[in-house]
DNA sequence: CTTCACACCCACACACCAT
DNA sequence: CATGGTGTGTGGGTGTGAA
């Protein structure tokens, strides 16, 4: 068995802040909903048990070691595919007859047959809200020809026994729980509450809250799908993954208000109640923890309610709901934003009919404008400070921060100049102390946390590493700047991780037009919020980061005139013979993101091509083992070369990890030399549109290299780079964020210069 | 149609770890 | 002890379907 709790606990222990002792009890202690408690606590217990596995009963290809990791991404589509489907079609009455189950057009008529307001004897399991498809009606009372209609299938005999034998733990609270209570029964299987080996834990999502040791556990479209499908299908697809952790040093506050304060709160709460012309609430006592039904063992032998359809199902938020919301987010205003808190409070009984998401989103979308006031809270314990005089909690007007302070514009830019700084004071041309310019000591970013608390140092760091060092310095300082004088509001650095790109370029052959609204959408700031504007002629300098690398990205999927829009278009236009600015803010993809990780490009050493500091290849060489990139150059159509060049810069990222790879590509796919385009691109230092044009140069006239082309760099200007003097000739042609990542890359430094 | 509940997404702030 | 690699889950959303 394996060790359930390892994951979290072990995660737990692990953290820094070392409150280990963070468990699922704690947050269970609310004093308002007092029967949560022990409600919340038996969960946690139970779940400690928890230890058998669907793939101890099916298959083993279950346990595959990144269990631990979020959900692939292609995992997710599946999942979500398979819910959907679920949810579409009813799973209810239905040939099998192909049992393949990839029948999802059967638009089955979902009979919901509903309404069979047999309410009559839903015992104290009665919900509140009359719901459709709510009724009780015992399950073994239930008429055949009902049964029949709603849950058997022709074949029930086998279909029936599909999980003979297996026990289901299932969690949640809400009404689908039922849905599947009864879908398991039907399918052979038991329900339990008591987890235990070989019980098999089922939630509705990955975000409805489970015990603290809940470790392997599958969703509900999983029993969807069985029952639907008539068989079992791959269990990955249904695997739910870890619902988040609080922060190890975080403790959801839920129980420290003083008695006096309590009262104060209730009485609030009544007032408000009160106040709120929404239909009644229903007695919070009403609403009766669920927990009790489902642990009565009859509960879902009772089944009830008998089976409809496995849609999501929702409640309405009531007006006790939501003041509970409201308290706890007040005791926890720290953790206002964060998925785990709400998760972890729609344990509570009395939110236990909603997800946690739903909490949250009720949250950010509603319930954040009536806030008014949180508690004064501890940030490092996240405990309740109370007045020393009058011992009751303090309340604070202004909500505090959050867990994680998004960078500004300005903390961007304090950023590069403290690092430009640091560079030219603290190694010069002079000092010739090895320090590859892309190394940063700690102690500027200590300065930089001392200066800036909002942000500890590592965070710098990672700022520093992730962001500034790949964008470049200089380059966000004269955007910045630009921005500036413009009157603009500078967007802080976005979009850069490789990660991002690549994900992006896959949603972008999908879709580039909503690519481009989200480009505009980007730049955010945190501090000062910006209004969407100004999408419509924008300066180059006016354009985000982001922009500009949609803009970059689309240029590479999509032909010129699919990108142009927004009134970018000459900033994406990247056409020749732009010097600088040009250059420097037209579509360069690698420069921009850090695609050169990605293009196995590193400017501090292996790039430098041809000048013989590293011994790669040069023009004489080349030409003369090949002296023609490709033959019948005059009959290439250069248009779909072109093309398809871009094409492939598109797989860039996913498919193409290595400039190696995608000049194999390339050569593949036109038949130009791999060679050739391998140095091509080393001369245009991996920016896709000088590449494309020295390409299209080439099939069009025949040279080998562009003499005088921005960002292209022939072997001569690569030797002009050791000189000082010729800097000048060199700033003018290629802008000097060409020049000095070039001369960073073949020099191994400059003063000015991060790689 | 609109609104709400809820699922799901994803960039990245912050952290940890091996080297 | 700096440093790059990488994990985690927050923060701020968007997508979807039911009502």
């Amino acid at each position: 068995m394996p060790k359930k709790s390892s994951s979290s606990a072990k995660r737990k222990a692990k953290t820094s802040s070392g409150q280990e002792e963070q468990d699922d009890h704690s947050l269970v202690s609310l004093t308002t909903l007092d029967n949560s408690q022990v409600a919340a606590a038996v969960l946690a217990e139970v779940a400690k048990e928890a230890s058998g596995t669907l793939g101890d009963m099916m298959e083993d290809e279950k346990r595959d070691n990144s269990k631990r990791n979020h959900v692939n991404k292609t995992a997710q589509g599946k999942n979500k595919k398979g819910k959907h489907r679920a949810t579409k079609d009813s799973p209810a009455p239905e040939k099998n007859e192909d049992a393949s189950g990839v029948n999802k057009e059967e638009k089955e008529i979902k009979q919901e047959t509903k309404e069979e307001v047999s309410n009559t004897e839903k015992d104290e399991n009665s919900e509140e809200e009359k719901r459709p498809g709510n009724e009780k009606k015992p399950e073994v009372a239930k008429d055949n020809s009902n049964e029949q209609e709603l849950i058997t299938r022709p074949n029930n005999a086998n279909f029936s026994h599909l999980l003979d034998g297996k026990t289901f733990a299932i969690y949640g609270k809400t009404d689908a729980v039922k849905d599947v209570k009864m879908m398991v029964e039907i399918l052979g299987a038991k329900i339990t509450n008591e987890m235990g080996p070989g019980v098999i834990p089922l939630v509705r999502s990955a975000s409805t809250a489970v015990p603290a040791e809940f470790d392997d556990g599958y969703t509900f479209d999983l029993i969807y799908s069985i029952h639907k499908n008539g068989k079992i299908p791959s269990l990955e697809e249904f695997k739910v993954k870890r619902p988040p952790n609080l922060p190890g040093n975080v403790k959801i506050n839920t129980s420290d208000l003083t008695d006096a304060e309590k009262k104060d709160r209730e009485a609030d709460i009544k007032s408000v109640a009160e106040s709120l012309p929404l239909p009644p609430a229903p007695h919070p006592a009403a609403k009766r923890t669920r927990k009790a039904s489902a642990k009565s063992k009859s509960g879902l032998a009772n089944a009830d309610s008998e089976y409809t359809t496995p849609k999501k199902r929702s409640s309405k938020f009531t007006v006790t709901e939501d003041e509970a919301i409201l308290d706890l987010v007040r005791r926890n205003p720290y953790l206002r934003s964060t998925h785990s808190f709400y998760a972890q409070i729609a344990q509570i009984p009395l939110l236990s009919n909603h997800t946690g998401n739903s909490i949250r989103f009720r949250f950010r979308k509603i319930l954040s404008k009536r806030i008014e006031w949180v508690y004064k809270v501890d940030p490092a314990t996240n405990e309740i400070q109370l007045d020393p005089e009058t011992n009751e909690p303090i309340k604070v007007k202004h909500l505090p921060g959050l867990l994680k302070s998004q960078y500004t514009a300005e903390e961007d830019y304090n950023l590069c100049k403290a690092v430009q700084d640091f560079k030219e004071n603290g190694s010069s041309l002079s000092t010739r102390k090895r320090r590859s310019e892309s190394t940063v000591p700690e102690i500027v970013f200590k300065q930089m946390a001392e200066k800036y608390p909002r942000h500890s140092i590592m965070s710098w760091r990672d700022r520093y590493r992730k962001f500034a060092s790949v964008y470049g310095l200089e380059k966000y300082v004269k955007y910045y700047d630009d921005c500036i004088a413009a009157g603009k509001k500078p967007a802080p650095m976005r979009n850069l991780s490789s990660r991002a790109q690549s994900r992006k370029r896959e949603r972008d052959s999908l879709s580039v037009k909503s690519e481009d609204q989200n480009a505009n959408k980007k730049p955010k700031i945190e501090d000062s919020k910006r209004e969407g504007e100004s999408n419509v002629s924008v300066s180059v300098s006016d354009l985000g980061v982001a922009q500009i690398q949609e803009l970059a990205r689309a240029s590479v999927q999509k032909s010129a005139d699919e990108e142009m829009k927004d009134g970018a278009s000459e900033s994406s236009k990247k056409q020749e013979t732009a010097a600088d600015s040009a250059l420097s803010q037209s579509a360069n993809l690698f420069e921009d993101a850090d695609e050169m990780k990605a293009l196995n490009i590193d400017f501090t050493g292996s790039l430098s091509s041809h000048n013989g500091l590293t011994g790669t290849i040069t023009l004489s060489s080349l030409e003369k083992a090949e002296p023609e990139p490709i033959e019948d150059r005059e009959k290439v159509n250069v248009e779909e070369t072109i093309k398809d060049i871009e094409d492939l810069f598109g797989d860039f990222g996913s498919d193409i990890r290595s400039s190696e790879q995608l000049c194999e590509a390339i050569h593949k796919k036109t038949g130009i030399s791999a060679a050739w385009l391998s140095y091509w691109f080393d001369c245009s230092c991996g920016m896709i549109n000088v590449f494309l044009d020295v390409v299209q140069n080439y099939l069009k006239t025949g040279e080998l290299i562009m003499k005088n082309h921005a960002g292209f760099w022939t072997e001569d200007q690569d030797r002009m780079l050791l000189d000082e003097s010729k800097l000048p000739d060199l700033y003018k042609l290629h802008g000097t964020e060409s020049v000095n990542k070039r001369r960073a890359a073949l020099v191994g430094q400059s003063s000015n210069v991060v790689s």
